[in-house]
DNA sequence: AGAACTTGGAGAGATACACTATCCATATGG
DNA sequence: CCATATGGATAGTGTATCTCTCCAAGTTCT
């Protein structure tokens, strides 16, 4: 198939898929000729996987090749690449007061501890979990603190849950898809099901609570 | 205090506290003549708060400031300013096809029945939460679907969670204050903490289980 | 008092990102 | 055969978030 075929079946315009390919996301075509290259299916598979990454994973296009080329090494374990899925999604933080950051720092690595993870020192949800320590000190919401443990055995849960629904599968490729996948888009997924979850849980408290 | 300690105590540049006055995200300082202004400690506080949903919560600042405005309108109850909150964060969707679109669509109404949860038709988490729906389908991933249950239930433990922290608050603006961070930073919270967790499951799954 | 600096306000410029548009020398297809 | 499509490269567009510059009017230092 030539990229007009691809575009409409994979509905990307046709500047866009000559941005990708430039942008190393996807492989280009297979050259027949000077000015002529042939795609296949694999193109539109992967032509969707790089509009779910950017679209609805909302990575940036620099984030989303990273991710790719961590699929496509043949060398790297599902754990490798799930770690670098985990650097491309994780927003690195703005550094703060020394002090405090240390302080927060230090309670991440003790929820760990609690928790009985392992976890390497340098992964980078560390210091975004430490940030978001700290901006919650430093707005007067520590109390909300409280429930970081609650958010701790609920993720523990969901990761579980995940790694469970991937090892069902056969293929390694397959499940890096998977695991990738879960990764960008499971952010998603759980903030969509939370809001949801929170208007229900505000309207029962705010709304039946008052009859008349 | 005049802007320039302003800025040094909120960490943030002049040039910046003059574009989010601007931009109507946080008023002007008292005018105290043709140049002059003042400025209190409820600016430090408020320009924290621009500075948390911009950089940590990853808001627009078109978003920024309408959640802002409903947390500053007084008519509103907490329900409200959450739905608002809620609206801020929750990314618009870009449509596809119409009969695959309509059945993911219904898939989330029956989800949504199915935990007897009240959630308004018009809520974006649904379509949020259809087009996760369809991108998984349609990258051949419905089998990650099936996990979908445990997500509802661990977003409803969450959700409870919360309100319960923010029920133990005093006075209408705290509560308010709360729920709006709790509706912004969770979601990058909850993100940190799954990956920290995924991490964990993974080096479990796939390291302790092969021995030498 | 005079010099040097700061301020408020507004418009212009800078930077980054993710596309789009244009061009042109070949190919293709009805 | 000739309008249309193609691949590849370069340039341009739109959006968002600052950052810079300017100026007249204060303020602070000495």
């Amino acid at each position: 198939m030539r990229i007009g075929e691809l575009s409409k079946r994979a509905g990307v315009p046709v500047p866009t898929i000559k941005y990708y390919v430039r942008e190393g996301l996807i492989p280009g075509g297979e050259r027949i000729g000077p000015n002529q290259a042939r795609y296949g299916e694999e193109h539109i598979h992967r032509l969707k996987l790089v509009r779910a990454m950017v679209d609805v994973g909302k990575l940036s296009v620099a984030a989303t090749r990273e991710v790719l080329s961590a699929i496509d090494s043949p060398g790297s374990s599902l754990h490798d690449v799930l770690g670098i899925a985990q650097a491309a999604v994780t927003p690195q933080v703005t550094a703060g007061d020394r002090a405090v950051w240390a302080a927060a720092e230090h309670e991440v690595a003790e929820l760990v501890r609690r928790r009985g993870w392992v976890v390497k020192e340098s992964n980078p949800a560390r210091q975004a979990l430490a940030q978001l320590v700290v901006t919650f000190r430093d707005l007067g919401q520590q109390d909300l603190l409280a429930i970081l443990d609650d958010y701790a055995s609920v993720a523990e849960r969901l990761a579980a849950a995940e790694l469970a629904a991937i090892g069902h599968r056969e293929g390694v490729d397959s499940k890096v898809e998977g695991a990738v996948l879960g990764t960008v888009l499971g952010d998603a997924l759980i903030g969509a099901m939370r809001r949801l979850a929170q208007a229900d849980a505000s309207h029962r408290a705010f709304h039946t609570a008052v009859p008349g």
